[in-house]
DNA sequence: AGAAGTTTGTGAACGCGAGAACAAACTCGT
DNA sequence: ACGAGTTTGTTCTCGCGTTCACAAACTTCT
């Protein structure tokens, strides 16, 4: 039997460029339905999302064919589908290690649990730090990360310990059973195949607005 | 006169992928000068920087020929170098606006000031948040900011507030005379030309890892 | 019903970035 | 001094992503 490629299997592979834009389009349906909207154009839905319109069509279209020419997209029907194909119509338990500041902020963070995502567990491997409850949920010991990722199947890790303790993090994660992992340390991580790392570095993204801001301003002064 | 593009031209354009892997390099350098290492080749900075030693010796080349054949790097010029290139061998004073569980995570970070970042404000439109002090800084109005980017020369701003204050303080910085943001709101900011904004969104890394994770998943049931 | 106006979905062209591969330039041993 | 070994800098090729441009398909008006 051959299989026959249709628009919902998920197995047709769609771009990584178009996979990395398809939360920023499901946050601006989801403006869009609280504003009460119930159609829109891909110019519109562009300008919200902030890309041009080809962009957004291109991408919309790897999905499926869930617009009407000469009509626009149904505002909740296409949020629905792109919350399908991102796989967040489910719930995604999560660990966080490392509770500090950013561990805090993350564990207090209503984005996650709005979007999908549920905060199971979080750890630490300072005892101090254990007992002490945020947003709900008590820090426990990092021993305890096997078996709450057994018992609660959690497939996907935060690291927001510092840079030294993140390797061993991970390496424990990888070998406790989770296969995605969210790197707030500034590190690099090594991983077997099969396991996806991305990684967020709050110092990165400034270097590199400095590095635009100093051209600027070696530009003023070509001019000067 | 026809000017002349030396290395240290800084205007010669250096692609924008590789703008963003310098400070992954300046990193991995830092590390490696603290662990006494004086000489490195690109395989092995390659290694510490998680990419391919062709990409790492392209991306390189941009910055000018700093490396000697048969030898490779010195470590702790190279690090200068792209230091001085990304722009962060002076100090950059940064404010910070919104103060809650990020915008505290955020300014007691210590990856800034080590990275040539100084916290100059803390600045939050709820006063029950001011004279607060966070990491040595006090928390002062959201109204002093015109004042705050004046005085102290302030070029780049980063934004921890809730999406719906966002654009609003987005153009009070601009109208401040700020000209690169960081925006850690759930938000696509509209701003005019050359100013420069850069965005991090915690959820949106999570959504792309849940949607390799449930291709994942398929996958398996597909085996079975 | 048919013409005019809108908007989607997609084919095609273009530009940028990744990676392979190699010549140039250096070190080291003899 | 010279050959063998090492490592950089760069050229070339390929693939991916972005953008343009337009046909197809829908709505609306007459």
């Amino acid at each position: 039997m051959v299989s026959a490629r249709t628009s919902s299997d998920p197995a047709r592979d769609i771009p990584e460029a178009t996979v990395a834009r398809l939360p920023v389009y499901l946050r601006a349906l989801t403006t869009l339905v609280d504003a009460g909207t119930s159609t829109c154009s891909s110019e519109e839905l562009a300008q919200a999302a902030g890309v041009n319109s080809a962009k957004l069509r291109k991408d919309l279209s790897y999905l499926g064919s869930y617009g009407t020419r000469g009509v626009g997209y149904d505002v909740e029907y296409l949020r629905y589908q792109i919350a399908r194909e991102i796989g967040v119509t489910q719930d995604w338990p999560v660990v966080i290690v490392g509770i500090g500041n950013l561990g805090h902020a993350l564990a207090n963070y209503s984005g996650f649990r709005s979007r999908g995502f549920r905060v199971v567990a979080l750890l630490d491997a300072d005892p101090r730090r254990h007992q002490e409850a945020v947003a709900g949920v008590v820090v426990r010991p990092f021993a305890d990360l096997e078996r709450i990722v057994e018992e609660q199947d959690v497939a996907i890790g935060v690291i927001a310990t510092p840079a030294v303790a993140s390797q061993d993090v991970a390496d424990r994660m990888v070998a406790a059973g989770i296969t995605s992992i969210l790197n707030f340390a500034p590190s690099v991580l090594a991983v077997p195949d099969g396991v996806d790392v991305r990684k967020v570095d709050l110092s990165i993204e400034l270097q590199i607005l400095a590095y635009h801001e100093q051209r600027k301003s070696s530009a003023a002064e070509v001019i000067a």
